[in-house]
RNA sequence: GCCGGUGUGGCGGAACUGGCAGACGCGACGGAUUCAAAAUCCGUUGUCCCUGAUAAGGACGUGCAGGUUCGAUUCCUGUCACCGGCACCA
């Protein structure tokens, strides 16, 4: 530090610690570290590694670069887990804490539309603005393994890890994805039969392509047919975690809905394990909360009602099975069940059984001959109506050599619905299906009887063109209209009318209901509109039945009871078990799961993102790009806008030469296709949560050009339980949080990775809000069009009215957004740390009060002042150490180790502050020789200032004579012993109300303690004179003397 | 509507398992320094009452109304307000 200049003579404080010399010495310090590579963590294997040393990985939400710069929110939980890192790093830990960018995606890829510049020029822009913002804090970030999603180097692996998704499916009987090799093998050693165009055919007379067809349709990262949400405002597809209240989650744009092919991920196979898991982990209950409601978990059943086109159609008879039941019966050797079948055909008394598959009958052969697998049943007459059809029974039939059924899985006359309510069947007066249900289709090219084509169209378009938005602004009132069709009610064996309406969703369940209008409030109000039966079956406790609302509790089931099935009397839990076991043996339904999770739509019709590592060829089959040809690198767009339209239609179309290329120019291996196969290369591209899913693995290993990471750095740094701690916004909760957590599973369950979870323990830092003013009428104004009366009063100066200081967001019409550079030009970094720290807790939102700062910057001068002389810049010591000092000093240590251990910044702060201001002498700096700390004990209290306080701290510990780095010194030891007063001051109560403070040894007993606070002259008044009922003692704590 | 969270001085907040409510900081007020101001430093500061004032004392006080307890900011019931999430999910 430079000596007063002598053209400022009159500054009689030349070594004051102020903005300038904070900025000095924050700048120094920072180019050290640099120069110094102090914060640089080797990995297990390197030179400098060891080994002996824990491990703690400390990890921010690594943030999207955005023109606008760093705002105050992001500093919080970089500041947080910053504090955390020093911490442990003195504590003797091998501390990894990285920094990266996140810098594909929509903001950029807008802004560059807007701005006419390429993204990758404005976002490396970005880049450069947040690291030179960053670097400004003094984060002890290991900048040597900083990388972007952007960089090729990364998003190759992040193709490769989709490549693993592709390359995999996911085995329901080990409950967990496996490469997909395993599947075919598994199939061609079963010589399993298919469902092909051409029929069903075994594995081994299938054509390769209707082979790599059927698994295609199993991968993990696959294309499927879906409604998705499209944005036509955004040009684009979003997944349903990005769409909010109808609207994109990015720009607030309506959101309509749209069928489509697109690139999807096969999240809900894990749909289980996404919700048991998170008891592994130390989570926020309302992020863990927001998951499993994300995910939706509901238990109930898959009933199967028979159509009728007219609803006096006769009813068909007989006793059903299901196939899947018959194999079940046949695998575990349940005689019992299958001599029944057998029993029951005969009784029958058919000539033949009959067999009824997707609508179609077939012969009664390839029935017996699977009822005759096992060589213990052989029914020879009755009629067995086998009503599933799904993929079960197809592989059920493949493996019975039933090879010659025609399985066509379109035309059904079963409507199979979701109910979580089975016990309610009795009062199912009508079903409706969502207006996207096949069947509404079905019916518009082939009407019943009682189809009003004109209407049914009319509808099925309104309900399409209707924006999600609209659609809830409309939830009131309900609408719909008939569909000319009918239902068999299989417990009352009435036909019921099918309807269609928006109120019923095609994405959630089987996109059908039963509709029990007396137990489900939205069926009642329906039914009430349209005229519809309501029939009263369950008495539910506590809501009696008035007929003019739903009663949607559990309770007791009455009319309900057919020829062989009573539930009469039977409370809820017991009338769905039996309700279900019926359905079951009939085969009318089963017990299922149904989740509210979707498979992940995948595909985004951007520019700014990753290419997909895979082309079509002319017969529109998709085909890998081979491992060793990666990165599939994004193609230089000079129009990279999105393509305004109705439809989707991704930019990327327009690199025509990069699009239209041949297998072998692409990189896909020629034992796939031959290399000059004409190709077209997936012009959609990756969401932006691609790069965020694995950011974490790969920081653990940046710069690994053989492995997406290498397996010693991976369980070293991840171990069992992953990151240990990971700070950011609770606004990914259902985003990039649970789509991490889907990535690490399949990569878990691949053998790539070590911990079932990334993230051991999560924590969200609170928004940083700001002060706006409301008007009377409840609008907000700027603060700048707002001024205080001398009185107190705040008023809107255009106005003369007055406004009330609220708490909001910070935003740019409001013109309460702080910027970092600035604060930091006027105190420094050491006091905008300390700042947001002493805010309040960090998880808690706060409002920025920048006339609040001053505080941590005073500190930090008293701080100065206690080691340094202002006018000399002599270092100040005391000569001895004062014995309640160094007892507080312990104290302090403790209480601030123990406080960032539990992220409770502004405690240990508080801590800090109380133990300068104990030390410095309240007389003021008027005597040079003499400080309140001697050189140990200041020593000790710049160790646990400096992760709040980095540069200040070293600043001073250098002046003492220090030469080692503080960031890397231990953390002082405390003596418990000094924690405990000999004395302590105890309260004395008298009937619960504090009387007096007496002082009394700690090691006192409740006797001896109670005899001095009978003495105390105060209590005895208090008593006056009246006998002590009974004393309640608390030794260390309190006395309570009641009377 | 359902789920979760939060309500403590003028303001941000503290009080870890039921035991001295308001630590620490800001602001305000008074003082020091200064020609003056800013900055800095020192002191006072929950509200009300009593007393001429001080010392001292008293009452009230953790959104509101109850409850449990010797004792409740902390536990329980009800209720209000605000914030966040989900929302026709069958």
């Amino acid at each position: 530090m430079s000596e007063a200049a002598p053209t400022a003579p009159q500054d009689e404080t030349p070594h004051r610690y102020t903005a300038r010399s904070a900025n000095e010495i924050e700048l120094r310090w920072q180019d050290r570290w640099a120069r110094e590579d102090t914060f640089r963590q080797p990995n297990p294997g390197e030179p400098g590694f060891d080994a002996a040393r824990p491990k703690r990985y400390v990890l921010d939400m690594f943030p999207y670069p955005s023109g606008a710069g760093l705002h105050v929110g992001h500093p919080e939980g970089y500041t947080a887990t910053d504090i955390f890192s020093r911490y442990w790093r003195m504590r003797g830990c091998n501390v990894l804490h990285p920094m990266g960018w996140d810098a594909f995606g929509l903001p950029a890829e807008q802004y560059a539309v807007q701005t006419g510049v390429h993204p990758s020029v404005t976002t490396r822009k970005a880049i450069d603005t947040f690291r030179r913002q960053l670097s400004r804090f003094g984060f002890s970030y290991d900048w040597s393994r900083e990388f972007g999603t952007i960089d090729p180097g990364y998003y190759r692996w992040t193709q490769w890890i989709w490549l693993q998704a592709y390359h995999a499916w996911f085995d329901p009987d080990l409950g967990k994805a496996r490469p997909i090799a395993e599947l075919a093998e598994r199939m061609a050693r079963k010589d399993a039969a298919i469902p092909t165009g051409a029929g069903t055919r075994k594995w081994s007379q299938c054509p390769e392509v209707e082979r790599k067809r059927w698994l295609d349709g199993k991968r993990l990262a696959y294309i499927g047919e879906q409604t998705v949400n499209w944005c036509p405002k955004l040009g684009t597809v979003l997944a349903n975690e990005e769409v909010i209240d109808g609207r994109s989650e990015r720009g607030g744009h309506p959101v309509l809905r749209l069928p489509l092919r697109q690139w999807m991920f096969r999240i809900t196979a894990f749909a289980d394990r996404l919700i048991e898991d998170l008891r592994l982990v130390d989570w926020p209950a309302s992020t863990r909360t927001m998951q499993e409601e994300w995910i939706g978990r509901s238990e109930g059943a898959e009933i199967r009602f028979e159509l009728l086109r007219e609803p006096d159609a006769p009813a068909r008879p007989r006793w059903t099975v299901t196939l899947a039941r018959i194999e079940e019966a046949l695998s575990g050797g349940d005689a019992e069940f299958l001599e029944m079948v057998a029993a029951k055909a005969r009784e029958q008394g058919g000539s033949a059984v009959e067999v009824t598959l997707g609508g179609r009958r077939v012969g009664s052969r390839e029935i017996g001959m699977l009822l005759t697998l096992s060589g213990r049943v052989r029914p020879n007459g009755g009629r067995v109506h086998v009503v599933d059809a799904d993929e079960d029974v197809r592989e059920m039939l493949a493996i019975a050599k039933v090879d010659s059924l025609l399985l066509d899985g379109g035309v059904r006359d079963e409507l199979a619905v979701f109910t979580t309510r089975p016990d309610t069947l009795f009062g199912a007066t009508y079903m409706v299906v969502a207006p996207e249900h096949p069947l509404v289709e079905r019916l518009l090219a082939n009407p019943a009887a009682a189809t009003d084509v004109t209407a049914l169209r009319a509808y099925v378009e309104l309900a399409r063109n209707r924006s999600d938005v609209d659609r809830q602004a409309d939830a009131k009132v309900k609408t719909g209209v008939f569909t000319g069709m009918y239902a068999r009610n299989p417990a009352t064996g009435e036909a019921i009318p099918v309807w269609t309406a928006d109120y019923v969703l095609m994405g959630y369940g089987t996109g059908a209901i039963m509709a029990v209008p007396a137990h489900d409030q939205r069926d009642f109000e329906f039914a009430t509109l349209f005229g519809l039966r309501i029939r009263q079956v369950v008495e539910v406790p506590g809501e009696p039945w008035t007929g003019e609302r739903a009663t949607a509790g559990e309770g007791t089931a009455l009319r309900s009871a057919n020829a062989d099935l009573s539930l009469d009397g039977l409370p809820t839990a017991e009338a769905k078990r039996r309700m279900v076991e019926w359905l079951a043996s009939r085969g009318l339904g089963r017990r299922t799961v149904n989740y509210r999770l979707r498979d992940w739509l995948f595909s985004r019709q951007r520019y700014w993102g990753e290419p997909f590592p895979v082309v079509f060829d002319r017969d529109g089959n998709h085909w890998p790009v081979a491992d060793r040809n990666l990165p599939v690198t994004l193609p230089e767009l000079a129009d990279f806008a999105p393509i305004e339209s109705d439809v989707p239609v991704p930019p990327l179309g327009k690199a025509r030469a990069w699009v239209e290329t041949t297998a072998g120019e692409a990189g896909v291996s020629a034992a796939l296709l031959p290399p000059e196969t004409p190709v077209r290369r997936e012009t959609n591209t990756m969401p932006n949560w691609a790069g965020s899913c694995w950011y974490y693995l790969r920081f653990c290993d940046p710069r690994n050009g053989e492995s997406f990471i290498g397996s010693d750095a991976e369980r070293y740094w991840l171990g069992e339980a992953g990151v240990d701690l990971y700070i950011g916004g609770a606004e990914h909760a259902t985003l990039h949080l649970l789509y991490a957590r889907f990535w690490h599973k399949m990569l878990f369950d691949l053998g790539l990775v070590s911990s079932p979870e990334p993230f051991r323990k999560l924590f969200h830092q609170g928004m940083i809000l700001s002060y706006a003013y409301q008007r009377d009428d409840g609008t907000l104004a700027a603060a700048d069009a707002v001024e205080t009366r001398p009185d107190g009063s705040v008023v809107e100066v255009a106005t003369g009215k007055p406004v009330t200081q609220v708490v909001a967001k910070m935003s740019k019409t409001l013109k309460n957004v702080v910027n970092p550079d600035e604060i930091i030009a006027d105190y420094g970094a050491d006091t905008f740390r300390l700042y947001e720290m002493y805010m309040g807790p960090l998880e808690a939102a706060k409002p920025w009060n920048t006339r609040d700062i001053v505080g941590p910057f005073r500190f930090l001068q008293r701080l100065w002042r206690l080691a340094i002389d202002e006018r000399s810049g002599a270092i100040l010591l005391a000569a001895r150490s004062d014995p309640a000092i160094e007892k507080l000093l312990h104290r302090t240590i403790h209480k601030v180790g123990e406080a960032v251990e539990r992220l409770s910044f502004n405690t240990a702060i508080a801590a800090m502050i109380e133990l300068v201001n104990a030390a410095t002498r309240p007389t003021g700096m008027t005597d040079p020789t003499q400080g309140g700390l001697n050189r140990d004990q200041l020593g000790r209290l710049l160790k646990i200032l400096s992760p709040f306080a980095p540069h200040v701290a070293e600043e001073i510990w250098h002046r003492l004579g220090n030469v080692t780095a503080l960031a890397h010194e231990a953390w002082p030891p405390h003596d418990p012993a000094l924690l405990v007063d000999d004395e302590i001051e105890i309260p004395v109560q008298v009937a619960g109300k504090l009387k007096a403070r007496i002082k009394v040894p700690a090691k006192a007993d409740a006797a001896e303690i109670e005899r001095r606070a009978v003495a105390d002259p105060a209590v005895a008044a208090a008593l006056a004179g009246k006998p002590v009922r009974k004393a309640i003692v608390v030794p260390g704590r309190m006395v309570n003397l009641v009377i």
